[in-house]
DNA sequence: CAAACCTCCGAAACCGGTTTCGGCAAGGCT
DNA sequence: AGCCTTGCCGAAACCGGTTTCGGAGGTTTG
């Protein structure tokens, strides 16, 4: 074939033009593959000059190795795996988009990429990660939303296979992570209403099955006790992830005999919820009833008044897992990467200084509600 | 090395327990490689007790064949690449989780996966893109966010590297693509507004750039024309993508001197930012001013009173691309490749029978304002 | 019954890289 | 001068697959 053919149609998968391979270098330079390989990725035993002229010549060229062609003798694909589940509607979604921009950025410094993987369910996750495993479709993998308990890890442990995670886990043994200090952002929202002058503040925890709901209600309870305020279990409200399951949260712990005059929650769109049981029985959230919470979903920012919130820079944790996961894939024991990342509060309108004391808001509550 | 000999620590890049190969399956059935391999790849010179036989074993043994392996010869990685453009803070955020969804799930059947990248501007995309085919990442690529007149396109083109666009561009010459009839939700929208009984009604367009701006202004025009209402230049608003670009675009079309008492927005989120200008008016939604809007974001749910909008099924749209992306990737021709969908209408409060006349809403108007 | 054909599979080349091994030449040491 | 290093690179094996080529054996045809 002459040089100047192109493949018309479909003919040739793809690739127009022939792509340069490592022998057109070599030939062009009149040395051996071997020799050109070396001097590319920096091996030892290369005359300095030689290194140079070669990696000019492949520049000039445009050669481009490939990573799979590479792949298959040092193993190495240069690509992070994320499987990702999607489940009830909107779980992951603002999380997302800067998350993924993170880590791919991250990647591509490195010139690496990211294989992406999603399913609906636990198990689903676990069925995806252990074919991309089988097949080695990355040289490692991000587990985002640890579990106190998690299966993933397991996985990934008896195939050998780095892995870093997004969240800690009971048991640490091998593990490399990036987490939030969520437990500090929730003793500074219970001092914060604390100093505002609540005296009865609550708690909607997150899913019991995650480690960071456990990590919350331990800050929230050492923010009460920096307070002087002692702890009562009947303020930790049934956990709520979602909107729904808030304003039920909300309405339970309002319903106690000496209600919270402040709910701090475990996750930004329970909070959300919180709006609605206050709208419905007539409440005024930042004045009858204040709440704190945590994530920085955009929607928080449209809540009326505002949800002060403890957000997490998703865009850097991307970062930063993709960075560390190449370290770990390097070689790098996992005990060395473990990172720990402040969430930062935004300050809106739902914190304030209690209206009423807690006995007034029952009393309110009842002409409220006739039952 | 005997078997069960498992590498300890980070001895062994990747994988425990050393792979099983073809060249294992092969030697274990007392055949070759290239036996096994056109068994398992449905070569029709394998006769059919052989392929069953090879199979099962293949099967019991666990062999998982390498796609990086296999690509080297076939110059198939199978993957579809994707190349995100994350810029300002919220643009493609509600979108993009369901949408990858039905990205990876669609790949995921066919055995394929999903490469994915981002860059923060339009530059940026065609760099990576560059990178990613020099690379040979992937074996096509899902455009997404198509412009009128597409870069990325003419990269694809010239390389011969097969992709499918989100959105109809153009010129279509050997474009495949997937898109939602905007046009037609527009003039619905039109239709259903007139029907209430407005009669002087605006469009506020997306950005100029993108195709679907320009399909859906004339959707709208259509919808004028079906329902026998004059096209006035004036009442196509600024284009607007953000809140607040929203926001400034009610306002300048409230400001004419016989303003339209409803608006359709080619974007959900622009449509939120009239809500901003209608409190600041002290003018209702769905009442003073009707609203009908296009995408179907989640917060359009949560706005007072609910806004009405044409919701796109980002989900279905990312399983449609990716099947017919592969389909294209394996040799069927781009005509053949071109799909349309409808959005749905979701009805909320936004858009009702007008309760003023343009002219008494202009009255209106200006007791507000004092200017 | 030989020639021509299939059917089915083994042998070997090949894809684009990496890595091991060994050898040549120059330099250092006695 | 002879020997031993050391620096540098070529030759060839290798990774895990795919694909081409050819040939053995059985079947059909003339």
């Amino acid at each position: 074939m002459r040089t100047g053919d192109v493949a018309v149609g479909a003919t040739r998968p793809m690739g127009g033009r022939t792509r340069v391979t490592i022998a057109d270098v070599a030939a062009h330079l009149g040395v051996t593959k071997s020799t050109v390989s070396r001097a590319l990725n920096g091996y030892p035993d290369i005359a300095e000059a030689t290194r140079l002229r070669i990696s000019r010549a492949a520049e000039r060229l445009g050669y481009r190795p490939l990573s799979h062609a590479q792949a298959i003798r040092t193993g190495r694909v240069r690509s992070l795996g994320l499987v990702l589940q999607i489940d009830d509607e909107d779980s992951a979604r603002p999380f997302l988009a800067n998350f993924i921009a993170g880590v791919t950025q991250a990647a591509s410094d490195e010139n690496w990429t990211i294989t992406i993987a999603t399913a609906e369910s636990e198990k689903g996750v676990r069925e995806t990660l252990s074919r991309l495993v089988d097949e080695h479709k990355a040289d490692g993998f991000i587990l985002p939303r640890t579990l106190l308990r998690d299966k993933r890890v397991e996985i990934l442990r008896a195939q050998n296979v780095p892995f870093i995670m997004f969240g800690r886990t009971a048991d640490p043994t091998g593990c490399a992570w990036y987490d939030i200090k969520g437990e500090d952002a929730m003793r500074a929202a219970t001092t914060r209403l604390a100093s505002f002058g609540h005296t009865r503040i609550a708690h909607v925890p997150g899913g019991e099955e995650y480690t960071y709901s456990r990590l919350r209600i331990g800050g929230y309870r050492e923010g009460l006790e920096a307070a002087g305020i002692a702890f009562d279990p009947a303020l930790i409200g049934p956990p709520a992830l979602t909107r729904q399951a808030g304003d039920m949260a909300t309405r339970a712990l309002l319903a106690l005999p000496e209600p919270p005059t402040a709910i701090t929650f475990a996750v930004d769109r329970a909070a959300l919820g919180a709006y609605r049981a206050a709208q419905a029985l007539s409440l005024r959230i930042g004045a009858d009833v204040s709440v704190i919470a945590y994530d920085g979903v955009p929607e928080g920012a449209y809540a009326d008044p505002g949800l002060t919130t403890f957000a997490v820079n998703s865009r850097q944790a991307g970062e930063r897992l993709a960075t560390l996961l190449i370290k770990r894939i390097r070689g790098a024991a996992p005990e060395e990467l473990r990172e720990l990342a402040p969430a930062t509060l935004i300050e809106r309108g739902s914190d304030r200084p209690p209206r009423l004391t807690p006995a007034a808001l029952a009393r309110h509550l009842k002409t409220q509600t006739n039952i």
